[in-house]
DNA sequence: TCACAAAGTAACCGTTTAGTTACTGGCTTG
DNA sequence: CAAGCCAGTAACTAAACGGTTACTTTGTGA
């Protein structure tokens, strides 16, 4: 996953099958640049990430970035929406239907927390698409049908956290989940300034451990009666 | 505040004494160049700003931001500073010791979320720093220097409210803190894709006057006993 | 088997970009 | 009042950049 230079050459040491190395790999190809591509635009914003940069990450050539992306700005819009579909397929993973209402409160907001905490390229990728006014996204039908299935899940738990008397009646999903995404987000994509102005780093792993049970502790105190 | 454009310029048509025209104007023309970089800054971070459009944007040349600042980065570390002690200075007209640690806690809250609302740009500048990894913040002595007296206040109103045991005893002001900028910045800074995504104006009034309250009543709710 | 399409390379191109040079005009002070 | 410094302008430069052209190599199916 680190060193991708040698990337699609280094097929002919060994490819699926022996007998034919197969130096060419379209999928390999594309693949490695989308990644590529990913990591340059997560460190440095879409007016940063340099083309020839990628291509040289990818282990290819700037040419087959064109051929199979069109430009510049199409491969970023690539990059966003394997991104969200990253997430969204991993939300899949995540049944609450069968929690206590709590339960699953809690349960969504640790998955959303430790998701972030393992892809702050998602984050990176968020924040350059914001600092755009989400211009990408708005273009992007593939990406404005790609809803999360949280909010669905999250009507369904607070209803039943309701009917038992244990939530607030005016409670309404799209603010709990917008609770649970700010304190995860925020406190990940904003750890740089934070530890350098606080003197503190906010990623010591007894930090990371306190801030994901004050997220559940902070959604959960918001929701009750 | 709008149209930079004639700035320097327009002074020759009745500066502060009408006998010296005053063509010149040292001062205004750092503080037009100034406010142009905190612009396009914002706007396009700092690989999309563009030297030329500051310029412009100034009313003036080119050569006098490299007069006045030295380089790209220097201005943009110019533009970081007075940023940060804008938003100190606006904090110390805040007197939260008369206050009864519940309404103390509410008025810090309410206070950085209008902040935060009325300077979207400081909200940008955030973002394009951690995305460096917070390089220009780290770098800057006087930025170090310059602390929030916040978390000294919130010290105070916390030790108050749990006095009268009205808070746990167990709450760490800076947690207190991120929570108010977590869930202030967020809603802010993610509104475009929060927007498309949900299919809802976040910035719309009544959705606005909502999420104060909801700042204020989910931070009151995650430390009260 | 060979023609043709697709995969891949490297050198190139026009434009944009940060930064500079060489100059003009005005303000201040010895 | 002149000398010299500072504010300001416009045209320039070298390098970096996104994107392209012209070409070679490889796999495949008529």
């Amino acid at each position: 996953m680190e060193k991708m230079d040698e990337g699609v050459r280094s097929r002919s040491r060994g490819g699926r099958r022996a007998e034919r190395p197969q130096q060419r790999d379209p999928e390999r190809t594309r693949a490695s640049i989308l990644a590529a591509a990913t990591r340059e635009f997560a460190e440095n914003g879409i007016g940063g990430a340099r083309v020839d940069a990628i291509a040289e990450r990818a282990g290819t050539n700037k040419r087959m970035l064109y051929h199979y992306f069109g430009d510049k700005e199409q491969l970023y819009l690539a990059v966003l929406e394997e991104a969200y579909v990253d997430i969204r397929t991993a939300e899949k993973s995540v049944n609450l239907s069968g929690l206590a209402p709590e339960q699953g409160i809690a349960e969504l907001a640790r998955f959303t927390w430790r998701y972030f905490l393992q892809h702050p390229e998602f984050l990176s990728l968020l924040g350059t698409e914001n600092l755009h006014r989400a211009r990408w996204l708005r273009q992007s039908t593939r990406l404005k049908e790609l809803h999360s299935h949280f909010i669905g899940e999250l009507s369904d738990l607070l209803e039943r956290g309701k009917a038992k008397g244990l939530f607030r009646t005016d409670i309404d999903p799209l603010n709990v989940y917008l609770t649970i995404a700010a304190l995860s987000c925020f406190y990940i994509s904003h750890q740089y300034t934070l530890s350098t102005i606080f003197g503190r780093d906010l990623m010591e792993d007894a930090n990371i451990v306190a801030w994901e049970r004050h997220i559940i502790e902070a959604t959960l105190a918001s929701i009750r009666r």
